[in-house]
DNA sequence: ATGGACATACGAAGGTCTTAGTAGCTACTC
DNA sequence: GAGTAGCTACTAAGACCTTCGTATGTCCAT
């Protein structure tokens, strides 16, 4: 049998769908994990069928955001875009998209409306302090 | 035993699907407008038929985003969901999904990686001291 | 070898989203 | 009153997403 696996890349998508940023997020705070690992850590009420989550990861290294390595008869996965990453590349497609472009209004808002406690907020600040003192100098 | 769970309202999303959201913010700005109005706002290379915009708002009417009144022959559709509305419940969401419920560290990756300019930052903190000697008194 | 436990691959059902064509309504013009 | 222009309603195609069942493969113990 001729495992035909080489289709070309289809203009990837770059964001992840709900059900994919579920299953990443585990696997961002697993580092790697097979199937059952993922599946392990949802919600209880989650019910998810152990094929649905065996599908999911396959599309997910399909579209190249996990890769995976067989160790004894399962596959482990493990992400290929770093959490870090995808955080910035989501702040900055909603800030085009609903804050035109502005990412001061979304810390505006953020700020206002979050209901952020004091110290929070203080501990933003020391963040732009020191962030503004290093380009100072 | 019977499905106790008729309920009229099919659960919206509460959210905004891309295209919408396109349309949204020509509303936003706007204030209101017509079919042709929003369409005519849209980039010039989007080349979206009118019958396409015209069942976009359509159903976006239905979804309770927007509201119309008729005006002449024409509708008229203006926003239900205010901009700040939904700038924020998109923000509280992101935050849960893929900050770990902590919006400070949304701002932490917003001000590493987002190139903001000395002034944007400074102008950031000024927000921020604002805000903390309103509350500090 | 046979069966059981468990893993992957595939396909299909049912849902939503995006887009646009077709049909029909209304009103104005000649 | 027939034609035309502009609008709304409906329907449908095609894409993608989510979920799961079925089929198939592999390993191991009996």
């Amino acid at each position: 049998m001729m495992a035909v696996r080489s289709m070309r890349q289809k203009k990837k998508s770059e964001f992840l769908t709900e059900v994919e940023l579920e299953f990443m997020t585990e696997l961002w705070a697993l580092g790697e994990g097979s199937v059952r690992d993922v599946l392990a850590r949802l919600a209880p009420d989650r019910n998810l069928a152990y094929t649905s989550a065996a599908t999911i990861l396959r599309i997910m290294e399909q579209k190249d955001f996990v890769t995976s390595e067989k160790r004894g008869k399962t596959f482990v996965y493990r992400p290929l875009l770093a959490k870090d990453t995808y955080q910035s590349k989501t702040l900055r497609d909603l800030s085009d998209k609903l804050f035109d472009g502005t990412p001061a209004s979304m810390v505006a808002r953020l700020v206002d409306d979050q209901g952020m406690s004091e110290e929070t907020l203080a501990e933003i600040r020391a963040l732009l302090d020191r962030r503004l003192n290093d380009n100072d100098d």
